[in-house]
DNA sequence: TCTTATACATAAGAAAATTATGTATATATT
DNA sequence: AATATATACATAATTTTCTTATGTATAAGA
C-alpha cells in the first residue's frame, strides 16, 4: 500500500468515499481511481482490496453487481442506505485523528 | 485505543515526537501526556504501549534508563541519534499522509 | 510469442493493535 | 482497617489488517 504504516485502517473509509462520489464502481477501477488521485503514491493491493470489499458487503454496507464487459467479469459495488451513513462517520473519523495528530505533533498551534 | 481504526500504524510516530520534545520519558508518563493532549480523546493502551517501547528500542532508536522514585520502578526512555533522524522521517510520513488522504477526501481543493 | 493490462480471488504469514491478566507500591476513600 | 484508585511495569492470547505470493482467465500490445 505504501511504505509508509499509517495507512492501515484507512483503506475502508477511502473505499466508502469514493462510491459515496462516484455512485458504483468495481475493484481494479477503485486501484486505478487512488493511484491516479495520489499520483501513484498510494497502490491499493488486490490481496487488501478484495477481502475489505467482500467484509464490507458481509456488513451491509456495500451492495454488489455483476456485469460482463468485452467478456470479463466486473463486480460493481455501490453504497446502501446503511453504508451512506457509515461514509459519514468514516470522514468525520479520519478529520478527527487529523486534528487529534496535528495536537500531538504541533502542540504549539492547539 | 481509540474508536477510530485509523490510530492503527500511528503508535510509533506519537511515541518518537513525544521524546523529541521532551528529552527523556517513562511509559506511564507518555500515557498520560497522550490523554492530555488530545482531551481524552486518544488512551494509549499498555498491551501496545510497552510493546512498542521495547520494539523501538531493540531497533536502536531509543535508550533505556531505569531509576527508582518512591520506591516504584521506572524506565526513562530517551532518542537515540538514530531515533532523532526517523523522528524526521516519521513526521514527513505523517504530513504526507495527511495530504493524501485529504486529496482522495477532498479532491476538489487539489 | 511473450508481456502487460484487465479482473477477479484466496492463502500464508507478518505487523500492530485489543483485551485480559499479572505483579507491586503508594495514596485516597470509606 | 479495608478497599479502591493511581502509579508503574510486563506479557500472553486473540483479532484485525495488511503484505506477499499464488492462481484463474481474457484482451491488447510489442
Amino acid at each position: 500500500m505504501s511504505n509508509s504504516k499509517l495507512y492501515k485502517g484507512s483503506l475502508t473509509t477511502i473505499i466508502l468515499k469514493l462510491l459515496n462520489e462516484h455512485d458504483k464502481m468495481y475493484g481494479y477501477e477503485i486501484t486505478q481511481h487512488v493511484k491516479a488521485l495520489t499520483k501513484g503514491e498510494l497502490k491499493i493491493t488486490e490481496g487488501a482490496l478484495y477481502p475489505a470489499l467482500h467484509k464490507l458487503e458481509a456488513e451491509g454496507l456495500l451492495d454488489v453487481e455483476v456485469a460482463k464487459v468485452d467478456n470479463r467479469l466486473r463486480k460493481y459495488y455501490k453504497l446502501t442506505e446503511t453504508g451512506t451513513k457509515e461514509t459519514v462517520n468514516k470522514l468525520e473519523e479520519l478529520a478527527e485523528y487529523i486534528k487529534t495528530m496535528q495536537a500531538l505533533v504541533n502542540p504549539k498551534l492547539a
